[in-house]
DNA sequence: GAAGTTTAAATCATCGCTAACTGTGGAAGT
DNA sequence: ACTTCCACAGTTAGCGATGATTTAAACTTC
């Protein structure tokens, strides 16, 4: 227990088990050609230093070090959080390690920490973009992963949102209603607007010659508050007035409209059927449990981690399909409210 | 625009500005000895060959690199998906960047992380401990910091729960309850033992010599699905047996509670009082919205961040006062609840 | 058994940066 | 005028690991 507490380096285990520094750095690499009595004492000598190599000086080597870095928007998000969560996981199984940088959504704060995170050479930086138009220059030296929000030329991993949110609106044109508002995204961001379209084209199209239709779209941030503002704006009116179902464009739109009709003593699914998109956790968890969309998140997860570890030539996937997770908070229109 | 794309090191800056590199090194060092006619041709070389110092070099010199680790046991809890938002940025705006793990609350998992971390040999590491045994040994090199749960022997950023949480036993009291249930989080863990103990020894002496106190104390997770889980169970009785409130070791539990009243078709606050801890976002977006006590997460984050970039011998503030947050999930015991 | 071939380990330059040390010219001191 | 000191910039030795190249040894082959 020598105070100066000097660190442990190749050198000496070299010098431990007599070989040279070469050698051990070829048995660090798993590399064949070093044959077994030597090997045997190497890995004697690296176990009874304790030895680690040291990062930094591999970095400086390798001009790459073993970190992913991800960029998002907002960690307090659930479904951010999620999908961090999954990240890191992933990650972490292929001895990645991952910096977490939120963006606030804010592009001046994205560029900043992307810079940030490229300076660190890592091996990769998966971002969900918190805008459609980026303040920074896409890095030459370090590959960078679009997730869950498209970015133009770059490789990127998204779930078929459009078709995701068109089973919603099946699911409540199948089940009689007519009279909907859906609270959209922000409508300058491409997730909203795909979302948006996505919803509208398909109950378009399914009421095609239903004169009854009506569809109105509202639009706000992703978050509950945004969604209790709409959604109290929403059925402020005369009951007949009143949409008879709300479709949000997330879970927390959808969790603040439930919270919004409450307060409004509207019974939900009785007299208003609520349904999201994302399936947070939370989703299953409030009452009525909330009928949404998932995204299969932790797949996606994975395959953004795995893209970036094969190298920039693997080509991403693309198939990642929604699906519709029914659940309390939509009931079939009752024909009371048909009337009205 | 070359093909190779080599990147431009402290000799390039230091050939254009016709000075040598140990002079760059010390205009980037801020080192005053650098006088104007040169520093000034230094900086414009900087600038025009966009020249970022090489971090992985500089670490390896230093021993040190900016970056924070933060472990926490899981992401998507929405009390330390809130802190690593405030730690991330705080440490963002000292120019830091921050290195996300989770334990899952396992503590080999924790182990594991933490060496993954200390190899990066970071500025400093703040923990968020699964457990209270540690199944790693504290490294030497790295200092570590404890929040939100003790460790014995190092240095933790903590409030003061013991005394929050009394705050919510202080007020279930005024407001007349008498039967109460309280749900904890994990026994064996030092957080849930000194929560309960805070808020049981506060009611007990505060009903010293009242015989119609009947207090009942439940063990579960942190989390959404235990707190329902236990609610249920409680409440699953003749309205005689029932508690008039239930206090809940965390804001998950709390809101899970709440939707087994739902369930149940318990009146919230009418028939029953609920009572949480943390004052999570969703919080004041469950319906009703829930009364419960606030931890001051950011400003403890902010220290967090201060105390490690102030050295090992800085010490660590211990003012950190919870507050109770009252909302509306709380209410007076009615008469005719006495009754029973 | 000598030359050629394969194989295993040693050597050492290098990654980019920092800081300790060195060198130099001019002001101050005597 | 000659040393003494600064003040400032230049030189250079690593930090610890890697891997291309070199060296040494072992093994073929005729």
């Amino acid at each position: 227990m020598r105070p100066p507490k000097k660190s442990v380096t190749i050198h000496d285990v070299a010098k431990l088990a007599n070989v040279s520094v070469g050698t051990v750095s070829r048995v660090l690499a798993k590399n064949e050609t070093v044959k077994h009595p030597i090997l045997l004492r190497v890995n004697q000598s690296i176990a009874e230093l304790n030895y680690k190599p040291n990062l930094a000086a591999r970095a400086l080597r390798a001009k790459r070090v073993d970190i992913i870095g991800l960029i998002l928007p907002d960690i307090t998000n659930p479904f951010f959080a999620q999908v961090a969560q999954d990240i890191e996981k992933a990650a972490s199984r292929h001895g990645y390690v991952v910096i977490l940088a939120a963006s606030h959504n804010d592009t001046a704060i994205e560029a900043r920490q992307m810079s940030a995170i490229v300076d660190r050479t890592p091996a990769g930086i998966i971002l969900i973009p918190a805008a459609d138009h980026q303040e920074f220059t896409m890095p030459s030296n370090v590959q960078v992963i679009a997730f869950d929000r498209a970015i133009a030329g770059i490789r990127g991993i998204y779930a078929d949102q459009r078709r995701g949110i068109a089973l919603a609106a099946q699911y409540l044109f199948d089940l009689g209603h007519r009279r909907i508002d859906y609270i959209g995204g922000p409508p300058q961001t491409r997730v909203a607007q795909v979302r948006e379209d996505g919803f509208t084209t398909q109950l378009r199209q399914l009421c095609a010659n239903d004169p009854s239709i009506r569809l109105r779209v509202h639009h706000g941030l992703f978050d509950y508050a945004s969604g209790e503002k709409i959604a109290r704006e929403i059925l402020s009116v005369p009951v007949g007035q009143r949409p008879t179902a709300i479709a949000a464009a997330s879970d927390q739109q959808a969790i603040g409209a439930l919270r919004a009709a409450r307060d409004l003593r509207i019974d939900v699914p009785g007299e208003l059927t609520i349904v999201g998109f994302d399936d947070i956790t939370l989703a299953d968890l409030v009452v009525p449990r909330l009928t949404t969309v998932r995204q299969p998140a932790t797949e996606m997860a994975e395959e953004a981690v795995r893209l970036l570890l094969a190298g920039p030539d693997a080509k991403a996937r693309s198939d990642f399909h929604c699906e519709l997770v029914i659940r309390t908070s939509a009931a079939p229109l009752r024909t009371d409210q048909m009337a009205k």
